[in-house]
DNA sequence: ATTATGATGCTCT
DNA sequence: GAGCATCATAATC
């Protein structure tokens, strides 16, 4: 089953932990791939320096700030895509960024994808690398995730961990002022889990003087 | 094990 | 023009 727009209607950081062990299913060209999730970030747009909806509405953004329970793809570092859930009430642009997960099914169109992944669990160990492995771009920004059957893309309810396998910690590669909420969780001890990074601030080379 | 760096282009200031 | 919610590879400990 599908889960329900009002399950995605709440504040981010209640929606963050509860999907960790949904399943999402990924309905490819080439047929479906489902994932089960083990890691997944909040990003709160009223609060949050952290989130891409802070500064407010862009041309990028837009689906942030629309109905709950829809997909925010967006574009980064020139060559990857990422994948979060809108949450909270239209107008209140927050959003949940989909980490990693265990490919459940479909494991061989997955693996096409990404064929420099040296292990099953590392296909889709790290958000960049769930986008590819499950065919996610910018086609899919705004979709509804609530659809399930043969949308391309849906969250469905899935297998969820005991709570007290629910970790929680500072988010990957954010710093300034968004660095201290601890709002990345995960599945203790999961293998497909990525792991954690620093911010690292880095400036390409400039031209010679 | 950790740390550094190139790739590559869009978005916002 | 500066920076970016990253990945893969190489260098070094």
């Amino acid at each position: 089953m599908p889960l329900t727009r009002d399950f995605f209607d709440r504040p981010v950081v209640d929606v963050a932990p509860d999907l960790l062990g949904r399943t999402l299913l990924r309905n490819t060209p080439d047929g479906p791939i489902t994932l089960r999730l083990t890691e997944v970030e909040a990003y709160d747009g009223e609060t949050d320096p952290g989130s891409h909806a802070y500064r407010g509405r862009t041309a990028r953004n837009a689906a942030m700030f629309g109905p709950p329970g829809h997909a925010y793809v967006y574009f980064i570092y020139g060559m990857w895509f990422s994948l979060n859930v809108v949450c909270g009430p239209e107008g209140k642009a927050s959003a949940v960024l989909l980490r990693a997960g265990e490919i459940l099914t479909g494991t061989p169109l997955a693996a096409d994808r990404r064929p420099k992944a040296r292990s099953a669990n590392e296909l889709a160990k790290g958000p960049a690398r769930l986008a590819t492995a499950l065919d996610i771009d910018r086609t899919l920004d705004g979709t509804d995730l609530c659809t399930g059957g043969d949308a391309p893309l849906s969250l469905l309810d899935g297998d969820p961990p005991a709570p007290e396998r629910v970790r929680n910690g500072p988010r990957t590669g954010v710093g300034g002022d968004g660095a201290d909420h601890p709002w990345r969780y995960w599945i203790a001890d999961d293998p497909t889990v990525s792991p954690y990074r620093r911010h690292v601030p880095r400036r390409r080379a400039t031209t010679a003087p």
